[in-house]
DNA sequence: ATTTATGTTCGTAAATATACGAACAATATT
DNA sequence: AATATTGTTCGTATATTTACGAACATAAAT
């Protein structure tokens, strides 16, 4: 049994969780480029975006850890994809917070 | 003239810094307070939140410096209330977000 | 003029985030 | 087998975040 003491809920932690990762614009970006066409390529969005390679690989990292993303290796290419349960998660606890 | 290239836009700019400062559980909590019931006191909060004093100061800052958030000093206390105006700026960026 | 109540600011320590280039991994092509 | 393409991971430097207690500020009450 848990003697630990949450310290939070899990709906403020998930909430919390969501937010950091949207919480840069690059990785706002990012999501922004993905929904529009719900998946592509890293080197698409490196070519667009003002970051170095391995930089945009650390924050589709952040997103993929976040459960926003998705990425599937097709060699050598590396496609990325919304994930599209937790991203209306995420949706529902948004509009929920702001009433 | 500014030489500067602008990375990124207006409104990812915006996005990140709303959700930045709904970054963190116990920001996510004050939040959840303050738009239950419009206004409240930093003792208030204070009392139910497990951070130190100072801590809670210094999250009401960070909330305060991203307008989501408005104080005002009725010494000895200091209430704080949801910048309304910010909130559904915020609100309406993070529903146009997520579609 | 002290003391009390309520928060803020300061100093500081530890952890996390951001950025880059170099090195590496995996596969396809030559 | 060697090379080229595409991303990831590693190493590292710098900045920011988070946390706390101590010290300070302000106004009310004694």
């Amino acid at each position: 049994m848990p003697t630990e003491t949450k310290k939070y809920t899990d709906k403020q932690e998930l909430i919390a969780k969501f937010s950091n990762a949207l919480g840069h614009p690059v990785r706002v970006a990012i999501l922004q480029q993905l929904s529009k066409q719900s998946c592509c390529f890293h080197g698409d969005m490196a070519e667009v975006l003002p970051i170095a390679n391995s930089t945009l690989s650390q924050h589709l990292k952040v997103l993929r850890e976040a459960g926003l993303i998705q990425g599937e290796i097709d060699p050598p290419k590396t496609k990325y994809c919304i994930n599209k349960e937790n991203w209306n998660l995420a949706k529902g606890l948004m509009i929920g917070f702001f009433d």
